[in-house]
DNA sequence: GCGACAG
DNA sequence: ATCTTGTCGC
């Protein structure tokens, strides 16, 4: 079952005038961050969210598992991802009683063919700022060469010629990332706030490394059933 | 037509 | 994303 691209590009299109990137989102200590990942067992999703303050404490991981109803398709992810995201989000509010000032995706927000990744998805969906934390760049920009070697370093992307994320160098000598507006934000900000979760040496910010392993860990319990 | 293609 | 052995380096 193929699916009905034309179809989800209207959709995208639609949701693209709502993406709101000029807010100026600000940040204090306490307000919490929902850190997402997904690890798949073919379409059986294991959803990991992470939930942190932005001054650092770990407030707990939660868990669930989520069923995606349509294919992998690159260009719109955010319609296989976005459903098992937002579900397992309001999952996590309801058992937590925490609730997201912001949420960052794995993947991307306006760094997209139509300026609608599963960030902007989930964003616009649920009315929550979001950012898009890719490890691949989705359209090609000329970055490699181009970025310094240092942590920090970046290098702007445009869409169109509209402004849409930086590579991020996280750590020194590292492989960058991509960092994007979701919604609801800034792409400096984005920037901002993606650089100042970095705490380590390593490539992926922590928030991000802790739902990945969570997921992994809950895949590999699931899977045995 | 061919290659590229988030997770 | 997932599958999967070996190998290099701290």
């Amino acid at each position: 079952m193929g699916i009905n691209k034309e179809k989800y590009k209207q959709e995208q299109f639609r949701i693209r005038q709502l993406i709101d990137m000029t807010s100026s989102l600000s940040l204090s200590q306490k307000d919490i961050i929902f850190t997402l990942d997904i690890q798949y067992q073919d379409d059986l999703g294991y959803v990991a969210v992470d939930m942190q303050q932005y001054d650092g404490i770990h407030l707990g991981i939660h868990l669930s598992k989520q069923v995606a109803k349509v294919e992998y398709v690159p260009g719109y992810f955010a319609f296989r991802e976005g459903p098992l995201l937002e579900a397992a989000v309001q999952d996590a509010i309801i058992a937590t009683g925490y609730s997201p000032t912001l949420m960052i995706v794995d993947g991307h927000g306006t760094a997209h063919p139509r300026g609608c990744g599963v960030a902007s998805w989930l964003g616009v969906r649920m009315d929550i700022p979001t950012i898009g934390l890719a490890k691949e760049p989705l359209v090609k920009t000329p970055y490699k060469g181009m970025i310094e070697e240092k942590a920090g370093s970046t290098i702007p992307v445009a869409v169109d010629g509209i402004s849409a994320g930086y590579v991020l160098r996280t750590a020194d000598g590292i492989n960058p990332v991509f960092v994007s507006a979701g919604h609801r934000i800034t792409q400096d900000k984005a920037l901002e706030i993606v650089f100042a979760l970095r705490q380590n040496e390593y490539r992926i910010i922590e928030p991000m490394r802790r739902a990945d392993h969570a997921a992994r860990e809950f895949a590999k319990a699931g899977g045995l059933k």
